[in-house]
DNA sequence: GGTATGCAGGAAATCGATTACCGGCACGCT
DNA sequence: AGCGTGCCGGTAATCGATTTCCTGCATACC
């Protein structure tokens, strides 16, 4: 491979010139330009990013470590990154951490060893271990998850209280016993959407029973473990609350094993809006989130601290989502 | 940040025996290497990736540039690649081509100059151009999809008997005038699976009639608009084949606003497997591809030729589709 | 005309690791 | 005792860029 010392040797200028023509810092005569120009082109030169990021000491790549690269909502927030740092010049380290503690561990010091510019991350748990990048002074955003174990920026979605206003609607529409499917502890959504659907009994005058209530993975294996103990049960749920639409596959296969329908027989919201979720009927009841615009927001806020390097005290975006109310919630 | 001639002077050795006693190169007096990792520990030192990899000229990172982060048939081919790529060492790259020659471009170029240490990549466009990762002889898998432009490993779905199986089979279901949604020209699989498409209707013994066949990006927006177009004309397909899931999601919003149900007025076939396709009434007929596997495939073709630098003759691996026939192409 | 000023471009240091090479020491063999 | 062998670990070269520092030349000003 064609090195920047060969194309100075072939333009007859030293590797100093052809650095500074190739990046434009300073000027340099037309004509050498010209001439490392052509030599560029002829050895078909690409310069060694390595090298350059070395002696920079920088990168223009980012991580996003997310935990589960077939979740709509995270490709969502993925597309969201990806775009805005696309468009910065930035590119993207994908990192599907498959809420295995050890993999995110893992995703960690590779992002700390080679010193990418910044982590974008939803953390597997709360007290992620986020050491290493914080040795490097690696700025991280966090998204759709809080970090308790460092101070960072976080883009978030008010989790609670769309569970409360989920839940609310499901009592105003004449549900009585109203269940929910919510993620494992630790993670920090699972457990505030689980609160608001306290919340949201309480709200309705509704008593929270256990019983009414299932802990388990954030995939449709789980959704439908869940959902058929809940539904085989003699005083079953009439309305399920469900954390998220891959979930909710598995619950809707249930009912569907059940011969359970949605509506009429047992309510159903679910978070995350799908495509598919005006395709079955009824349609479902979604809380929407804003997951490209999280992804964004995310990118941005973490090109900032690039950027600056300063010392702006982190800072919490919490975003609403919106509940979309179709016939898998109504009578 | 602490670098390793830190760590050489707290521990009193060399750098080189840093280095030794860290990569277990050689052997090394315990005590040093005790002394080393002692220094280690206590300087939080986190080897610098950039420079191993410039004085290595190799890198454990490989890139993943597939055409759309939110198409499940991708995502799922991302899954694998990760999981095979991450057993081995290796981190994943993800870039969004998003079809888009340009973009797709710049990342080739990308890894060309952070040295990636493989590409797998599905095309654009079947001469889309990889000149930068050939002058550094960096290897390429191609997924999905072929590449004419340059001669490399590829994984590949026979599409185009998928194709025709699917055609034969809603002609053997009775519906007389199938159609066909395909994806855009230039793009190897859409081009297949027209061809299949065709193949199908010979055997069925029909004609090709171009009026039945649009042409539309892999999106739901162009599934809706082509079946939209497609079957409120006057003599409308009483079939149609689609392309991939993700079209499917736009047609069968299509019909419902047309008041069309499937399988009963309109037969339908989709390529993809979606976990949606059986929540829906009558459930989604589909062309499932192995798409994990194939990803855990191309990794694996993509690691073996990272390891043996050798000149092994480039290797087509073509898997075959299952056709799993549900209601929707059943009358 | 002489000195100050500016600027372009080359030589060499630098980023932080790995590794080729070499010196020194211990051990074994004759 | 003398010499060969092998191992361990240090010195310095190396990867390929960027950037600092400095030289030399041209222009400007007094």
């Amino acid at each position: 491979m064609a090195t920047i010392s060969d194309v100075a040797a072939l333009a007859g200028v030293s590797t100093a010139t052809v650095s500074r023509a190739l990046n434009g810092k300073s000027t340099v005569d037309p004509v050498l330009a010209e001439r490392v120009a052509r030599a560029v082109e002829q050895l078909g030169y690409t310069p060694n990013g390595l090298a350059r990021s070395l002696r920079r000491r920088e990168t223009a790549v980012l991580a996003l470590i997310i935990s589960d690269v077939e979740n709509p909502f995270f490709t969502a927030i993925a597309r969201g990154v990806e775009d805005t740092a696309q468009a910065a010049g930035y590119s993207v380290m994908l990192c599907n951490s498959d809420e295995n503690t050890a993999k995110e561990r893992r995703y960690v010091e590779v992002a700390a060893q080679e010193r990418l510019a910044g982590v974008i991350m939803s953390p597997t748990t709360g007290d992620s271990d986020v050491r290493p990048l914080l040795a490097h002074r690696t700025p991280i955003v966090t998204i759709d998850r809080r970090l308790g174990s460092a101070d960072c920026d976080a883009v978030l979605v008010d989790s609670r209280a769309a569970a409360r206003e989920a839940v609310e609607h499901l009592a105003a529409q004449g549900y009585r016993r109203i269940g929910c499917i919510a993620g494992p502890p630790g993670i920090t959504t699972a457990d505030e959407r689980l609160d608001g659907y306290r919340d949201g009994l309480r709200a309705a005058g509704r008593r929270y029973a256990a019983k009414l209530v299932r802990r388990c993975e954030f995939r449709e294996a789980g959704g439908r473990e869940a959902a058929a103990q809940l539904l085989a049960g003699p005083d079953r749920p009439d309305a399920l609350l469900v954390s998220s639409s891959t979930m909710a596959v598995g619950v809707l296969q249930a009912m569907a094993e059940l011969g359970l329908r949605s509506g009429r027989d047992v309510g159903i919201v679910s978070f995350d809006e799908a495509p598919w979720a005006t395709l079955i009927s009824p349609a479902l009841t979604v809380v929407a989130q804003p997951a490209h615009a999280m992804g964004q927001l995310a990118a941005r806020l973490l090109l900032a601290r690039i950027g600056d390097r300063g010392e702006r005290p982190a800072a919490t975006t919490t975003l609403a989502a919106r509940l979309v109310v179709r016939g898998s919630s109504t009578r």
